[in-house]
DNA sequence: TTTACATTTCGGTAAATAACGAAATGAATT
DNA sequence: AATTCATTTCGTTATTTACCGAAATGTAAA
């Protein structure tokens, strides 16, 4: 059963969804996501783990970064099914599209 | 952004997916719920009512009982979309495929 | 209107989760 | 191998969530 809730747990959090949309515009490193949400990074690393053993996203590794990016073929329908249409899912209200013009710069 | 986790926050308790997956079989009034999932009633209360906030169950009083019953058309897409195909969603594991044996008693 | 029973609200406690800073680890470059 | 910088792990604290029993509320029948 803890199988069940781990997904949707992992949904449950505001900064996890903001990491999320905030992936969907490009792939972003820790010190990256940890300068758009405000959080010290040992927390942003927490919420990337969390994210990353649902299946939610992949780790790059490049040099001495880590990059983040949703991930490409998740193995869980279900996880499948909201990265195909996380706008549907996660909706674009004032924090994310605030968020998504942040990452343009 | 409330609103984004709310849905999730929803789904993210092991006893609630199990009331979920117990209404699919029927109606239930709190005592009945109470009963399978061996908590206090007010605490089965508790679930209940996060689980109509968000619309996945809806109230009908009848009498001096509360009856439970999957909302039948839920406003919100994303309830409705996880509804519709709730055991996509939730899958069937062992204590819930004993909870719909004991629904059946 | 009293009784009886079901449900909800309230007050408090235990457990889970999110956050931080500091220390430890990892990886590429010097 | 030492340095440097990014990330992760650790220990701790604050907040949120789940749970209970008792008291309050609601509803139908006596």
């Amino acid at each position: 059963m803890k199988d069940n809730t781990k997904l949707f747990k992992a949904l449950s959090d505001v900064n996890r969804l903001r990491i999320l949309k905030a992936l969907q515009s490009k792939r972003l490193c820790v010190c990256e996501i940890k300068e758009l949400l405000n959080l010290a990074n040992s927390t942003v690393s927490q919420h990337l783990k969390i994210l990353k053993e649902v299946g939610f996203i992949v780790e790059e590794k490049e040099g001495k970064w880590s990059n983040y990016l949703i991930n490409p073929m998740p193995s869980d329908a279900r996880v499948n099914a909201i990265l195909n249409s996380l706008d549907f899912w996660i909706s674009d209200e004032d924090m994310i599209i605030r968020d998504k013009k942040k990452i343009k710069t």
